[in-house]
DNA sequence: ATGGATGCAAACTGTTTGCACTACT
DNA sequence: AGTAGTGCAAACAGTTTGCATCCAT
């Protein structure tokens, strides 16, 4: 059994998505998740159209904005807004999730606590409510030594 | 000794502000913050400046974010970012710090909860970073009966 | 062939900015 | 009197929308 790349399993799973939806296999649909998987930070809505561009590809921004929300609703993809009015994304697909701390900066550090997860199991009891997903922040500086 | 009545102190604190930095005592800025004060929940600027102007205040929108974002930077009021592009604020003198849960009616889930604190002082630990403010939310739905 | 999806540009929305005027110190 | 702060409107930036066209089905 062979072990299938990431980006292979992704394009498996929008494929299956559009299938059952009846929606278009459209290659600007598959144009676009493969680039944003060749990203290995976080990106915003116009890194991604100027990258595509650049790379003689024929998007508009309302296409990278279609796809960006139709990846997001598959979870392929995560929205954060880090600063306001300014949305950035982040591929969500086998890499394991994670909250951020964002420094002064704008250096972004990566971390995971299982404590968001107990906080979102007392909360789902204490209010009868059904979580289903977070975003968590933290902002700061590096001390100086 | 008497007791103050919270938007007294509140505008103790901002004259005293005013007064070290050298900045003017506009009627705008008393005026803007006693409006603050007297919302009982979350309002956005435009809500602010609409109910202003209703109550025949003679103010700017340029005056309303320049206050704002004075108020925030004394953390006399806090700012959220629910959905994007809109930013949403809460006085924040005197009331317990929370975090927030979004059901998806709009409907807003104040709660408070030690974990992290926690979370927070491992981190500061964790990546000798010195963190000033977080921002927590949970998203999610009322659980039918 | 048909209508879902696209490209393009214009519209939109919350916020910021430039500038002349006002009024706090 | 001098200048920080204001009101106003225009500018701005990221995103959304309307519409003619295209192309996956």
């Amino acid at each position: 059994m062979e072990k299938k790349s990431i980006i292979e399993e992704v394009k498996k799973i929008l494929d299956k998505h559009l299938e059952l939806k009846g929606q278009r296999k459209t290659p600007e649909r598959y144009a676009i998740i493969n680039e944003i998987y060749s990203f290995r930070h976080h990106f915003d809505a116009d890194e991604l159209y100027s990258q595509m561009i650049k790379k003689k590809y024929r998007v508009s921004r309302a296409t990278i904005y279609n796809t960006l929300e139709l990846l997001v609703s598959l979870e392929l993809v995560t929205r954060h807004v880090f600063k306001d009015n300014l949305a950035k994304y982040e591929k969500s697909f086998g890499f394991m999730q994670h909250d951020h701390i964002i420094l002064d900066n704008d250096e972004i550090i990566e971390f995971c606590d299982p404590r968001i997860q107990s906080i979102k199991n007392t909360l789902e009891e204490m209010f009868d409510v059904k979580i289903k997903n977070h975003s968590l922040y933290f902002f700061g500086e590096k001390n100086k030594k």
